[in-house]
DNA sequence: ATTCTTGCAAACCCTTTGCAAGCTA
DNA sequence: TAGCTTGCAAAGGGTTTGCAAGAAT
């Protein structure tokens, strides 16, 4: 609906690439991490994924993980939620449209949830008070079967 | 509705108060920040609000802030919130009973919004997958009126 | 007098960045 | 070969904590 991520640069109209952006060159640790992320249905931090990478034998650096982590986001491939402890959470979701999450606070486990009334609120809300630009942060999280007592 | 916050120790039931916690005395700096709080309208970090009382020739030391908050917090008396780069944001809302912001990303003026549909929809979503413990966070984040271009 | 509070500085943690070496195209 | 990518280590920024000095009861 409303455009809540203006381009920082111009996008080509023909091929929807930057042409002022750098080439990008494909990389062992960026496949690996986006293969790893593909096999994970959870949330985790990035410095569980690059413990998780470690420890598998993988060599990646812990700034590596951050920086394709990065990119990935802002690429749109990937997912970020803060933690309620403020921590970066990331996962690359199976859903590409908008949507929300149930997220175990435990092991991280992930159901992607979609609400569109819940959108539909806070875009109404928004406009009763005159602020523009809106965007809204809707998780909910909680303890799943498997990490209960 | 649901008991999302377990008490850590036993509480008197006549006081209400846990007999285990230690005296609390009171301070010319809790008190401050107490004043402070009560005069605002908008969420600010404790950075900010460090600042601002240095600003306004009160002696008070940073880790005192974050100290005095947190009790603050603990006790209900003042609702946090992460913003979307992960700082801590305080306020001390007027509406005691839950609810949700409309938050102004650029000065933190904030309106206080109700929905009982998505407290409803957040517990139903958790249940269907077997969560427990459930909380949910909705934040909505946009620029207002006075801030606006 | 007791012990809760404060301040400062150091410690922590997550995240970002500088820079030389490595690797992709 | 050109220049994007990586790793390491250092720097950054927010938040917490140890400890001795300062208050409140």
């Amino acid at each position: 609906m409303t455009s809540t991520d203006p381009p920082m640069t111009g996008t080509d109209p023909a091929t929807g690439t930057d042409p002022a952006a750098p080439a990008r060159r494909r990389s062992r640790q960026r496949d690996t991490l986006r293969a790893y992320l593909t096999e994970q249905d959870t949330f985790r931090t990035a410095q569980d994924i690059h413990a998780d990478l470690r420890a598998r034998g993988e060599t990646i650096g812990l700034a590596t993980v951050y920086r394709a982590l990065q990119r990935l986001v802002d690429d749109g491939d990937v997912d970020v939620l803060r933690t309620p402890d403020g921590e970066a959470a990331y996962r690359r979701c199976a859903t590409p449209r908008h949507h929300h999450h149930l997220v175990c606070r435990d092991c991280g486990r992930t159901v992607e949830v979609s609400d569109p009334p819940v959108a539909r609120w806070a875009e109404q809300v928004a406009r009763d008070h005159g602020f523009t630009d809106v965007e809204h942060v809707v998780e909910v999280f909680g303890t799943c079967a498997g990490c209960g007592s």
